[in-house]
DNA sequence: TTCCTCAGTTAGAAAAAACTAACTTTATTT
DNA sequence: AAATAAAGTTAGTTTTTTCTAACTGAGGAA
């Protein structure tokens, strides 16, 4: 259920965030409602609105964490002094780590936010993707100049394909019953997106990064 | 905003669930209420109820439209004489058709439900699916029997990532703002698909098949 | 000790949602 | 012409939801 280790000793508000994660990715924001998440808490729900001003409080806190969480791992494989094949390889493993740890929580919550009319909730997110896009964009265009990434491909189109992958992977994981992984061999699933974009004489050459 | 061409003269039913898809896919499964369907149509909640028993009821035939839509055109498909390749095209051609005049409704609609525990909607996506990756996945099998397919890949797989590509399109056609088509071009959509399943020798063959 | 704050409680107000019942209007059938 | 059916209406009822108010008990500070 809730990531759990040492779930009792968290504090209140702590679990509230958790749990309530935990039902709108796994049950969907109709769920989402103060008596459902007193219920699991064993509090009341009026116990709920001592922690947070208003339910929607809870979601943008929600996002906020999550969000931060995929953009902080971008920005550090941008600082480093790595190859661009390098720091590609690791936002991606980094990305496909939170996504694992989260078990998903952020593709899903992309997908109820961003269709909301509540601009408050969409900015955050659609601003998240935005950045992503342009940072492996950037990352490409690096890659394309230096000759390693083929030259053809349109950069934030391809930056794209790897956020519709993702997403396609959580679909087939939820579909199965959230069972396992979500991607079961990260390093098969990062070298597929990099047969299609890096240059033919260097794709049979192994990423030498370590995971993590 | 819906899907328009004599809108107006459609029967209310009809535009009941329109609207209702519309909703669904704009602004969430919360915001699908009988008063919010009812208001865009300048009608009153109760009215709802003499074309639907019941809300859900609405859902599980936006469902039932969209599926058997699909199902049928596979199935008509395997009946014809035509080749591999152009049963295949003309599944995903479907496929789009129906996406595009739902705006999408359905993969939105299961990705809310295949994670619910609502097993209502669960069993009747789920089943959609499974039957959709064994037409799709025997097809491929067919291909690769006759050669034209390569034998590296794995059927029932590349099916899924026919859903899993056309959910990312869904997501990348949100997060844009729900502008114009959800597959801008889908001849160049399925041709690269194609691309990386049809042996070499075929891929720059033209299909023949027309769309619709 | 006394006071204060925190994190709960119970009780309930206000609004929204899903329907239902009973009535009206209009068009169609008999 | 009379009866019927379809598709609306208004005016509820019931349930759910969010959030508030007023109270309680426990622990720490003055």
């Amino acid at each position: 259920m809730v990531n759990v280790k040492n779930f009792e000793q968290l504090p209140t508000k702590e679990k509230i965030l958790r749990v309530s994660a935990d039902i709108i990715v796994n049950e969907g924001l109709r769920k989402f409602t103060a008596r459902n998440v007193a219920e699991r808490l064993g509090i009341t729900d009026a116990a709920i609105f001592k922690h947070f001003k208003s339910m929607d409080d809870i979601i943008f806190e929600i996002i906020e964490r999550y969000v931060s969480r995929c953009s902080r791992s971008a920005d550090e494989a941008e600082k480093t002094e790595k190859s661009v094949k390098e720091r590609l390889y690791q936002i991606l493993r980094t990305h496909i780590n939170v996504l694992e740890e989260t078990k998903g929580a952020v593709p899903v919550l992309c997908f109820e936010f961003l269709r909301s009319d509540d601009k408050k909730f969409y900015r955050i997110l659609k601003e998240f993707i935005e950045s992503y896009k342009r940072k492996v964009g950037d990352l490409i265009r690096e890659g394309q100049s230096e000759g390693v990434i083929k030259k053809g491909i349109d950069p934030e189109g391809t930056a794209m394909l790897f956020i519709g992958l993702i997403q396609a992977k959580v679909f087939a994981y939820l579909l199965d019953g959230k069972k396992g992984k979500i991607v079961d061999d990260p390093e098969q699933f990062i070298s597929e997106i990099f047969y299609g974009i890096l240059e033919k004489d260097d794709r049979d050459e192994e990423v030498e990064v370590k995971s993590r």
